[in-house]
DNA sequence: TCACTATTGCAAATTATTTGCAATAGTGTA
DNA sequence: TACACTATTGCAAATAATTTGCAATAGTGA
């Protein structure tokens, strides 16, 4: 309880920081992503919110800003759509995506730290990595036996 | 020359092999993506395309066919639309793309086949890892100095 | 509490991508 | 080479995702 009163208070924090109001229904929309676990598209949101949903255009502008603070972060699925997942308190990570079904299973912690040590000091252009995108394909069992 | 015409034919055979015929404005496309040297977006492969360039519809649906055939990489940039890069002959890699100004490089090689067995080996719902996007953001050194 | 300005909702505009259909062009076979 | 078969193309129109403008509302600091 008072674990999950320090995440939203942290939230707070990073917008403030940026320079973005805390608001209600960014709050409500962190609390939903925190909750669900999974990186969710802009339409899952809307159906897993709970009350009168916000308007699709909040929707974007709220999670730029959230993406912005980086209490969000943006990731494609190589689905042509963008999802969000919820990011305080959570070890960088990435996943695993089915190309049948679409499941998407979270690999536990990163370790490319060192590539990108490395990958900088060969770059001519870089000198300074300040993220990635990391996801995987393959085939989830339950799509390989049929 | 020779070396040119000998992937232009390798790639007729990808397309085959998938049942795609070989068109000259699927040709045309490959020897495009691949003097590119870079990922393009449907944009640019039209400014690019010298004379008339064919229909967006014919891009896509191409693109879709070139990308089925693994003579072209769908890839994502974080830029909310798709960009393609020309495969045959070259090994998989991946980029780091500059916040800023967009500038893309290529890394040299990619060091993630030992991962994806690790990955492989501790999931329960995925045995089999087909391939992974991997793309690195920062600042170019360009845009840091500004 | 008040003034200032970011955020929201709504409608409308963009932009990316897809679909349907008739005309055209590749491909294998004779 | 000619022919039949069917994938591909172009065009128009439909979807889908995302963005923009503007007036009303709500968060923030003083």
């Amino acid at each position: 309880m008072m674990q999950h009163k320090h995440e939203i208070i942290s939230s707070d924090k990073a917008l403030r920081e940026k320079g973005f109001r805390v608001t209600k229904g960014r709050l409500k929309l962190l609390a939903l992503l925190e909750h669900s676990g999974q990186p969710l598209s802009i339409q899952q949101i809307l159906t897993l919110w709970k009350g009168t949903p916000p308007n699709v255009t909040t929707l974007y502008r709220s999670l730029t800003s959230l993406n912005l603070s980086e209490v969000v972060r943006r990731i494609d699925l190589n689905t042509g759509i963008a999802h969000f997942e919820y990011t305080p308190d959570r070890p960088h990570h990435h996943h695993i995506i089915c190309n049948d079904c679409g499941t998407i299973e979270e690999i536990a912690g990163c370790s490319l730290r060192a590539l990108e040590k490395e990958i900088v000091h060969s770059s001519k252009q870089f000198k300074n990595i300040s993220t990635h995108n990391l996801e995987f394909f393959g085939h989830c069992i339950r799509c390989t036996k049929i």
